[in-house]
DNA sequence: CGTGATGGTCAGGCATCCTGACCGTAAAGG
DNA sequence: CCTTTACGGTCAGGATGCCTGACCATCACG
């Protein structure tokens, strides 16, 4: 017995609330540089670098179907942010490549997901953030939400 | 700076990571019971109690618009959880009420989450879970300290 | 070399939310 | 009063993000 979280739903709840609230801000952030990006193509950067990686690497990565990051990387391909060549050391496979304008949004998107960051520390102070990000790494462990591949 | 914070956006992804945990666990539960139910309807019980509401409040307490309420509403009277009667105050409006149906639901709802709360309580402890609820609020702007909220 | 796994792709579907357009009633102002 | 505006509810259509199923070509391995 400690604290009353009061309606059914409404305390974990709020974990969705703060991440809409970031993705919110960082969405304004880039929408307006990138007009033709949806916001599920930010995705596609949430795990690293993705130069030189298959469709299906990056689609384990994010946690979705190779079907689904194959559509976003095509739309990333047709507005010029990274091309796909052919992988020398597997025929079948093919190379994701970031073009100059595609390494561009990437570093916009670090700086926009900073801003937030810088925002939050201020608002918490720099000892409560850390608690908050080393309470999710407890919670969530390393264990990625869905390992699809189908 | 202080801490260093992985690859871009994986620091508050974890907060959606957390969430959709936390909500699978609670769906496992209740798809058995209600298969019927998709996800989005309980979304409808995570701002307290919906009975005597009318649909656009409902959505309005949701943050989604009165069409995609109506139809979450809609879905959930035609499977019994809930009838809307002519608000006697107001002939535009129909008010929702819960059924018997509905109200084992929202029992077992909240049963549900409770389950997740003590499993994150058993692993973080709860000072530390204490701690998640609270830096959260502060995020959310939900500093209401016990008290009801909006 | 055959068999199963894997990378990629096309096609189609479902869920969740949106905007636009309307009707009927309520509320507020002259 | 009566007009105007706001609001509750509903229908229709669409955008988005994900899914499953079905295939083909190639790879890896017994």
């Amino acid at each position: 017995m400690s604290t009353e979280y009061s309606s059914p739903g409404r305390w974990f709840g709020l974990l969705r609330v703060a991440f809409d609230q970031a993705m919110t801000a960082v969405e304004a952030e880039l929408g307006q540089r990138y007009p033709e990006l949806r916001p599920a193509h930010l995705q596609l950067f949430r795990f690293g670098g993705i130069d030189g990686l298959h469709t299906s690497e990056l689609a384990a990565h994010a946690g979705i179907t190779k079907q689904s990051m194959h559509e976003l990387v095509t739309h990333l391909e047709r507005h010029g942010y990274l091309t796909r060549a052919p992988d020398p050391a597997d025929s079948r496979a093919r190379l994701v490549r970031l073009t100059a304008k595609g390494r561009r949004l990437e570093k916009d998107l670090v700086r926009a997901i900073d801003v937030v960051r810088d925002d939050w520390r201020e608002r918490l102070g720099a000892e409560r953030l850390d608690e908050l990000w080393s309470i999710l790494q407890e919670l969530t462990g390393e264990v990625t939400p869905g390992g699809r591949t189908r």
